[in-house]
DNA sequence: AAAAGTACTTTGAATTACAAAGTTATAAAA
DNA sequence: TTTTATAACTTTGTAATTCAAAGTACTTTT
């Protein structure tokens, strides 16, 4: 019982957030929000959190003249999030 | 992405708690400890935390003249830890 | 009688989570 | 051009959580 989970991603919001980020490569703090109906000072600081480990990073542009920050996963993260998601499925594969 | 995550098993230690009890069906405190290495005080919380939920009980006898606590997951604890094992199975499926 | 084991509870400090409000900068509307 | 709106935060403050360490009660072993 010696699975290495990670304290990063112990949290349903960080969860979320790398699942997205897993899968689209990229996407925008508004969307993000909307999608996990979060609060945006909930949202960044959990952002924040996954950014201090190096599990994602910020890209800030300008689309048309509005200011868009998106989020992108980065190796590291991906392959923490998958080392993970390994843990969980070997537990769950514990109980069938 | 409204995966319904059930904040009890928000927790490595609750998580693989649920996870041997769903297996065993009764396990014992001292056992848990070591399993787990955590120090009891903490082990104990994490079960209190489990038990007001009423997703596990406790059944104290003696075994010999020593004192034994075990603990059973409930009916209703097993099956939120199925449908949170499902939520997490939705996320890593979502991944591939 | 002293030491050790079981299963806690209590205490206290540190971390985390979150909502709400405030901030900065740009942009569109009146 | 003053107001209003939007994006993306940061700050503040409170509440909840986590954990180790110490303390407790009872029993058993030495």
């Amino acid at each position: 019982m010696l699975e290495q989970f990670d304290k990063a991603f112990e949290s349903r919001i960080r969860l979320q957030i790398m699942s997205v980020l897993a899968a689209n490569e990229s996407y925008d703090f508004s969307s993000l929000k909307e999608l996990l109906e979060v609060t945006d000072g909930n949202l960044a600081s959990h952002l924040k959190a996954l950014e201090k480990e190096a599990y994602i990073a910020v890209n800030k542009s300008f689309v048309g003249r509005k200011p868009n920050t998106r989020y992108v996963a980065t190796e590291d993260g991906i392959e923490a999030f998958k080392r993970h998601l390994k843990s969980l499925e070997k537990l769950i594969k514990q109980q069938k």
